[in-house]
DNA sequence: TTCGGTCTCATTGGATACATTCCGGAGAAT
DNA sequence: ATTCTCCGGAATGTATCCAATGAGACCGAA
């Protein structure tokens, strides 16, 4: 037993695990208002712990809070959105460079295994799943814990526009992604640090200009 | 009247603030205890609006929280250090790319105050003001919030840190890095982002090669 | 002497109760 | 009719009290 952590979920914690949860899986969209008594009984706890848990999600840039008015779910405007793609652009090749020496076979059979998985299924949600996990993944050996983190933060407060984007462009386009994936796993196998950078820039930077062409998602 | 911001500090704000001031000017070192209980007292608060001040301040990673235990000014470890500056190389480029086309006269003038100011002074404090002004300064009219708020926060949490490095290195190295500024301005004037990009990445790795070699001001 | 266990106390986590602030609507005056 | 004011209700912010957890000291036994 070497963790002395406390395995107490904290009310607070477990609040903000089920709430991000609920914001990632679209059960909350962005611009819902929050209410403290409303999620106090739902989750059988105090305002307090709710408090606690909105302003730790306040932090990831998931909520928004107004001073005695009030929280609501993170709306990003359009272009805040691409803000947050140009940071990935920058950052996500930094978190790719330092994993890629470390990956081992079975994360490498894993990634396979995803592209696979993306090209076969047609359903959104599961893409967005699967996506996420097939990039956290690419990143999970870069032993940059904060480095990560930032990265997933942005994943989560852009979600819901991934979401409204992979409705709006069907399964249309995505052989353009599962061709970049492929590239991407490709140089990854190689252990060809520059080529991967150089594929994950374009591929975010890809979607950025997508993006940026289709405002009517932003209202 | 356009804005119509609430004016009231609210408390845990308040607090926050002071604490973050507190943990930057190095009145509270790094690893040192928090209690709640003295902060309440000292800010004439009861420990309700502290404790969400000290959750601000986790969230910002200047303070870190262990459940039923208490809260820590965070303390980083040479490797989170050198994290940090790996990922302002990638990050601080891209903001001065967006700020240089946007920056105006009087702003440019300042920056040479700074400069100047800094070549001449031998204070160490005094220097760390100075140099935070002119590095943020440069990057401020990026129109990017998030990514500037992202700057600062990683300039924020190594904060003790650089001001060990300086009171290390005394003032003796200290023309390369005030020849580095002046390039770096240099190149602002001119409105020369691939330069100026150079430039940044440039300082900023020199910096955290040297500081990859003094693993002593790390205990 | 050293290791282990228990006991106590200090500190944090949570719940309830109260104060404060903000927003919207009704009503009156211009 | 429009605008200003005032009031009421609802939601947030804060204080106080109680429970629970963790750390350290003290005591006892090997």
């Amino acid at each position: 037993m070497t963790t002395t952590e406390p395995r107490t979920a904290i009310a607070s914690q477990r609040i903000a695990d089920e709430l991000r949860g609920a914001i990632l899986d679209g059960s909350l969209a962005p611009g819902e208002r929050i209410l403290q008594e409303e999620l106090a009984t739902r989750y059988r706890a105090s305002r307090l712990p709710v408090r606690e848990a909105i302003r730790i999600l306040e932090a990831e840039g998931l909520v928004s809070i107004v001073a005695n008015s009030g929280a609501w779910v993170s709306k990003l405007d359009l272009d805040e959105c691409v803000h947050a793609y140009k940071i990935r652009e920058r950052i996500e090749p930094l978190a790719l460079a330092e994993s890629i020496p470390r990956l081992g076979t079975q994360q490498l059979e894993r990634l396979a295994e995803l592209v696979d998985a993306m090209e076969a299924g047609t359903d959104v949600e599961n893409f967005l799943v699967l996506d996420r996990e097939f990039h956290l993944l690419t990143y999970s050996e870069s032993r940059m814990d904060s480095l990560n983190q930032l990265i997933e933060r942005l994943w989560n407060t852009t979600q819901p526009y991934r979401r409204a984007f992979s409705i709006a462009i069907g399964s249309e386009r995505n052989w353009m992604i599962h061709a970049e994936h492929k590239l991407l796993m490709e140089a990854i196998k190689r252990r060809d640090v520059d080529e991967a950078e150089r594929t994950i820039l374009g591929h975010i930077r890809r979607t950025r200009i997508e993006l940026e062409g289709r405002s009517d998602l932003f209202l």
